[in-house]
DNA sequence: CCACTATTGCGACGGTTGGTGCATTAAGAT
DNA sequence: ATCTTAATGCACCAACCGTCGCAATAGTGG
């Protein structure tokens, strides 16, 4: 099973809804978590073992496995966890400039040193609990970013039907698939590039709902 | 075309090695390629063992060890020999309906049972040598289908200086996107949709070079 | 046809990783 | 303090990897 979403660092001990949430236990999964999150930026998915995690955490190998089964568990637990911070689209007061500063902010991710999260990508084509946790990392942080797309209709600057996802898509995906498919090296135009294309087919109705009320 | 055969280094250092693509090397490369695809479509790239890819081909392990070296090796010859063959991109008459057919085509290819296109986008994460195949497939592809802008351009639908690789990126994108890295299921309209979004956006020099003759 | 040799088959080895039964420890309650 | 039992550590096995030396095979040139 996989152990429910881990608190942040130092958060206060909640007043135990789990059968036993001792010191212990908790103590070993921040360890466990942290190692996976060294392991993955040092040696990458591929050197990610579940011996090489529980060496680095000081715990067994055979804890590591009974609570998270394998490495996809591992995986999954930190993408879950990633989905509990408070992170939000940028706000610079124009669609266009939105999508480019969330495009930048996409591509310093995914060429972040160590690459966690182009490793967390990878990986999460390995396992079927990654997988899972992956969709729902993505669901979470397009559907934050449905706000970009209301506040350019409130702005006028954008026909009211406009869907937000498929305009979030078509920004977006150029970002990844040249740094994630592609593996082109990173072009610092790319985003703004990509924010304008999109900008542009948005303002000419390219991403609006021919029937209403209408959620794909 | 063929995988190079890396000598084992070190080894025997035989000053001139004869070459020698008789008959029998090349029908092992096929029984052990056509094994990697099978054994890929069956177990997926996690499942894709040296052992089992030399025993369904037919040949002892040693054999693969020798002239592939790792699974990063096969996969490379793989992708490489995929590359070999005569794909041309669709002509149907019209810039939007070449990028819709194109999407279709990349749709059709990556939702295919069994997976072994997918399968392979996921393996070439695992191996330095089949993710630079990998880029060398990318790179042959995308080149083949600047032909699609180069007649857009001849027949007027576009701006003579249309930068081909940044509109066809954000034509194929969202597909790639949307079935690689979200991994949702396949959308009948979206290849369409993004294709009519491109063209959109290309018409409305989005993808002009700023200055003369666009480089990259 | 024959000699030469690159290539393959064969069996075995040590090493690493994935995964699991069993004994022990420690958290939580009485 | 003591009991209960969830959680952990330990030992163990299975599968796969990567390599080696040697014998057998089959292209290649004479």
């Amino acid at each position: 099973m996989t152990p429910s979403a881990p608190q942040p660092e130092g958060a206060r001990p909640v007043p135990a809804p789990r059968p036993r949430p001792g010191g212990r236990t908790a103590r070993i999964r921040r360890q466990v978590l942290d190692a996976v999150l060294a392991e993955l930026g040092e040696h990458g998915y591929d050197g990610l073992t579940m011996d090489a995690v529980a060496a680095r955490a000081g715990v067994h190998r055979a804890t590591v496995y009974r609570r998270w089964g394998d490495v996809g568990g591992l995986l999954a637990d930190v993408l879950d966890a990633a989905s509990d911070d408070a992170w939000q689209p940028p706000d610079t007061g124009s669609l266009e400039g939105d999508l480019a500063a969330l495009n930048r902010e996409i591509q310093d991710a995914l060429t972040a040193q160590p690459p966690i999260v182009a490793a967390l990508i990878a990986a999460s084509f390995r396992s079927e609990k990654a997988d899972h946790a992956q969709r729902r990392l993505w669901e979470d942080r397009y559907a934050r970013c449905e706000v970009i797309v209301d506040r350019a209709i409130r702005r006028a600057e954008l026909p009211p039907h406009t869907d937000a996802r498929p305009l979030l898509i078509a920004a977006t995906a150029p970002v990844y698939h040249q740094l994630v498919l592609l593996r082109t090296p990173p072009d610092p135009g790319l985003p703004g590039r990509a924010a304008r294309t999109a900008a542009l087919a948005a303002s000419a109705d390219a991403f609006t709902t021919p029937s209403s009320a209408g959620d794909t």
